[in-house]
RNA sequence: GGGCGACUAGCUCAGUUGGUUCAGAGCACUUGGUUUACACCCAAGGGGUCAGGGGUUCGAAUCCCUUGUCGCCCA
């Protein structure tokens, strides 16, 4: 077969993936192998890749297709998430560019122009990461808003709230002015920025006294139901039982004591606005204080804000500060450095709102989350630091809101009769919520067109967290094959962002529905930043264009840039040369195929150095392989690949070919040819998960495979005993052949010049290895003998002397020096060695492996220095 | 303000319960090398008082205390 010198990546992975898709081999079905399953994170309906999707991906990739190889039925399941905020803010913005008012939109009208937009743009991300290579089940394709996925979310609520699990709640939530919805904490991000503390003066009711209390938000005295001392603080002890008057408005509002005051901060007293400030709710409550909303669904102010009503709260508060200052009430302003809360998506200042809402009562849901993680270890969270974190959050979990006002999401299964608070029914369908009516009333009156189901969405989260599930159909039919085959799940891959979001919900989940978990080990990769340890965002601009990535470096060598450095946990910073060693590593990976391809392989006798040269990487190969299965095992990806990476460089291409390698226009052995083409194919397998596109590729070159032969569904190679020895023969030889090759570049000796070389083999080294040695050396001869050569330069590995005959003068006084300074360091080395030996409480305290080393360290350093003294002596 | 974590070579990181080679890898760097697979290469080499200080120990990058810097989470 023509083999090309270049490698096309272009084509070539395109070619692969369409014959893996041809020929079915991402596709599982339950069987009797061991399951190795993964459900995808799923990445925004609507979203396109970017490097934390890559970098997320490559490893889920990675731990498939070595499951694939080691004989699993492995099980990727792809699909991607509704979103419903991200989803419908683009929505929102699409049809706002088309002139259209979401407002002036039916339910109905709103989400068929989403299900437009969801079908045009969705399944985008799922494309690219085909390009990528991942190995996906694509006939398992979920989409959290697929209809049977919305039955399961549907049931789930019902159950939960029959439980008693689900209440709805008039509470404090996180309110998105721009979005018109509230947010979970989780979705709240606080970001510092400067403001004023503005200082205003209440008159005290029927006195002429005034009190300055500070506050950062002085349109929000409309809202003021009480002012809050502290009942230790005695500046204000004179105030206790008075009432002071809201300025502008000139409503009267008591005077209340709390020791939850600071008296530290601004002027120790504080207004109290329990509609707009968690904390005031709290004193509102504790109380019995008023609660006066004043603002309108988009932040701006209501009736209650007199002539300000209408204006946006940004604006009133500069407008309501300059009424106060005019009036004198503003006694002055500070510079105030507060942190905010604001919308993850819209980037909106957060307005704390009081409104109705769906709540799900967490404390005792959590409970077995919280052992699986941190007792008994069933889900085991990767890096361990995490479970810190995680217990920390899990510890002090509160209620979860888990309704959305919005539409692009499953629409909240409550049905209202009545206007009455209570006046709902729970149930998977309006039939069966009549039903429910019905029984609930005793109105036997009533019909499904008295019902009126509540307009809320559910939180995205409140069907992603069933994933793992619900993508086996788990929660319709708990007992189908599927889900009692694939689940519990294997592995999870994600980032640390989504610990609490996602992960510790699916947990949660998990033993609430299968009573089981639903993954074993969560691998919580890094964040992607750029070099300046930017995190990569669109805003910023710094992320690179992901397609633009695999065209320039091909997928194989992006997937090898991004795991090259990223241990799990730890950031990545991303550097487009990462890839490009990446693709330096396929380079190499061909350039070796090329160069075996090139041999003519004839039925000559097999050269010593060949014999042993596989025999040793039989050995280290299969050390290596000990490493990767250790490494993966800790899912230290990024070490398995670089102990790959490394022999494949070092030992396969620096070592092993250079030693087997014919001479120019000569032909190789068979016995050898046939050896190394068996080492390659091996090479590969380990490779393959990493690079599968170029493995495949040259798999396929080496011979003609059937479908059931590729590389994809080959077997891992076997592990097989390591000759240890051996192995440190041949380290042995490399630092003779090292040596010889200092010697060449001192001396300017080219290597087609073919030199002498003798030994005094104090070390009692085996002679295995000196046909290498010879070869590598390019040696004339290769002497053992019992003194040292004159007229030779020398070097010496542990206490064997090495010589090279040299024409002309050999510079005596140098090699004094260099003798001399080796001896000394020895000397020095043996010294320290020896204090350590000395001591009493180290030979008694120290464990005996230890002392023996450092006996044998000793030993070895008497006998490099018998020999430096013997060369010396022989010099002089 | 509370909690968690980090700080090791120019960069990115290993260094498992304190003890095999006066601290390792990859990249970058320096020097030399190209008719003979790959310059996306080969060979050789330089480079760290393990953030600072103190302590425990025969022995500390590793354990403890402390200071500093940075990051993340929560309030």
């Amino acid at each position: 077969m023509e083999i090309p010198s270049k490698y096309n990546a272009l084509s070539v992975e395109s070619k692969w993936y369409n014959y893996w898709m041809e020929h079915n081999y991402f596709h599982s079905t339950p069987d009797d192998r061991e399951p190795y399953t993964i459900v995808i994170p799923p990445p925004n309906v609507t979203g396109i890749l970017h490097m934390g999707h890559m970098l997320n991906n490559t490893i889920q990739d990675v731990l498939i297709r070595r499951a694939r190889l080691l004989g699993k039925n492995a099980c990727w399941v792809p699909g991607t998430d509704h979103a419903s905020i991200a989803t419908e803010a683009k929505v929102v913005a699409k049809l706002k560019a088309q002139g259209i008012d979401k407002n002036d939109l039916t339910r109905e009208e709103f989400l068929e122009h989403a299900w437009e937009w969801t079908e045009e743009y969705g399944g985008v991300i799922l494309e690219q990461l085909k390009k990528l290579g991942c190995s996906c089940d694509w006939d398992r394709t979920k989409f959290t808003m697929d209809d049977d996925m919305s039955e399961a979310v549907i049931k789930v609520f019902v159950d939960l709230y029959n439980k008693g699990l689900i209440y709805r709640g008039y509470r404090m939530v996180n309110w998105d002015p721009e979005a018109k919805t509230t947010l979970s904490d989780e979705e709240v991000i606080h970001v510092e920025k400067q403001g004023l503390l503005y200082y205003l003066e209440y008159k005290i009711e029927g006195s002429d006294e005034k009190l300055t209390i500070a506050t950062t938000r002085p349109e929000t005295i409309f809202g003021d139901s009480a002012i809050c001392i502290n009942p230790n603080d005695e500046r204000f002890t004179h105030l206790k039982g008075k009432k002071a008057i809201v300025p502008i408005c000139g409503r009267v509002i008591p005077i209340i004591e709390d020791e939850y005051v600071d008296v530290e901060f601004g002027t120790g007293c504080l207004k109290v606005t329990p509609a707009h400030d968690e904390n005031d709710k709290v004193l509102g409550d504790k109380h019995n204080l008023e609660v006066i909303d004043i603002f309108n669904e988009d932040a701006s102010l209501n009736s209650f804000g007199l002539q300000f009503e209408g204006q946006d709260r940004f604006i009133a508060r500069k407008a309501v500060a300059k009424a106060l200052e005019e009036a004198g009430i503003l006694v002055k302003t500070e510079n105030h450095l507060n942190k905010v809360g604001t919308s993850e998506r819209t980037k909106a200042v957060i307005e704390p709102r009081l409104s109705d809402q769906w709540f799900l009562k967490m404390e005792d849901l959590a409970k077995p989350a919280i052992d699986a993680v941190l007792k008994t270890g069933d889900v085991k969270l990767f890096p361990k630091k995490f479970e810190n974190t995680y217990r920390h959050w899990m510890e002090n979990i509160r209620d979860w809101n888990i309704s959305r006002q919005l539409l692009w999401g499953q629409q909240i299964p409550a049905y209202f009769y009545g206007d009455g608070k209570e006046d709902f029914v729970v149930a998977e369908s309006i039939e069966d919520a009549l039903k429910l009516a019905i029984e609930k009333t005793g109105n036997q009156q009533l019909t499904t067109s008295n019902l009126k189901q509540d307009t809320d969405a559910l939180d995205t989260w409140f069907s992603s967290w069933l994933w793992p599930m619900s993508v086996f159909d788990g929660i319709r039919n708990p007992e189908n094959d599927e889900i009692k085959y694939y689940y519990p799940t294997n592995d999870l891959v994600t980032g640390p962002d989504i610990l609490f979001f996602w992960v510790a919900r699916m947990i949660v989940a998990g033993y609430e529905y299968k009573d089981e978990k639903p993954f074993e080990n969560v691998y919580l990769t890094g964040l992607v930043r750029d070099k300046q340890r930017r995190k990569m965002s669109k805003s910023l601009g710094n992320s690179p264009d992901a397609l633009k990535l695999i065209e320039d470096y091909s997928a194989d060598g992006v997937r090898v840039g991004l795991l090259l450095s990223s241990a799990a946990g730890n950031d990545l910073m991303f550097d487009e040369a990462l890839c490009q060693q990446g693709k330096g590593l396929g380079n190499k990976i061909w350039s070796a195929f090329y160069l075996t391809n090139l041999w003519e392989v004839a039925d000559i006798e097999q050269p010593q150095s060949s014999a042993i040269a596989i025999e040793w990487f039989a050995s280290k190969f299969q050390k290596v392989l000990i490493e990767i299965e250790d490494h993966f095992s800790k899912y230290r990806l990024s070490d398995a690949l670089m102990a790959i990476y490394k022999l494949v460089y070092d030992d396969f291409a620096s070592w092993l070919l250079e030693i087997v390698k014919p001479a120019y226009q000569q032909p190789i052995d068979s016995k050898t040819y046939n050896a190394v083409m068996a080492i390659f194919e091996d090479i590969l397998k380990v490779v393959h998960p990493f690079m599968p596109f170029i493995t495949e590729e040259i798999w396929q070159s080496i011979s003609e495979r059937t479908p059931d032969d590729a590389l994809i569904v080959s077997t891992w190679p076997e592990a097989r005993p390591v000759n240890e020895a051996l192995i440190s023969e041949f380290e042995f030889a490399t630092e003779v052949i090292s040596g010889i090759r200092n010697i060449r570049k001192q001396k300017n000796i080219a290597f087609k010049d073919a030199i002498g070389f003798s030994v005094v083999n104090n070390e009692n080294v085996n002679t295995t290895f000196d046909a290498v040695i010879s070869k590598l050396g390019n040696l004339e001869s290769f002497d053992y003998v019992i003194e040292a050569v004159e007229g030779a330069l020398t070097y010496r590995v542990k206490s064997n002397e090495y010589f090279i005959p040299m024409e002309g003068s050999i510079d005596v006084e140098a090699e004094i020096k260099k003798l001399t300074e080796e001896l000394s360091y020895t000397e020095g080395f043996l010294k320290s060695v020896q204090k350590k030996l000395s001591n009493e409480r180290f030979v008694a305290g120290a464990p005996e492996q230890v002392v023996a080393s450092e006996k044998k360290k000793e030993a070895d350093a008497l006998a490099k220095i018998e020999t430096l003294n013997a060369s010396l002596a022989s010099l002089k």
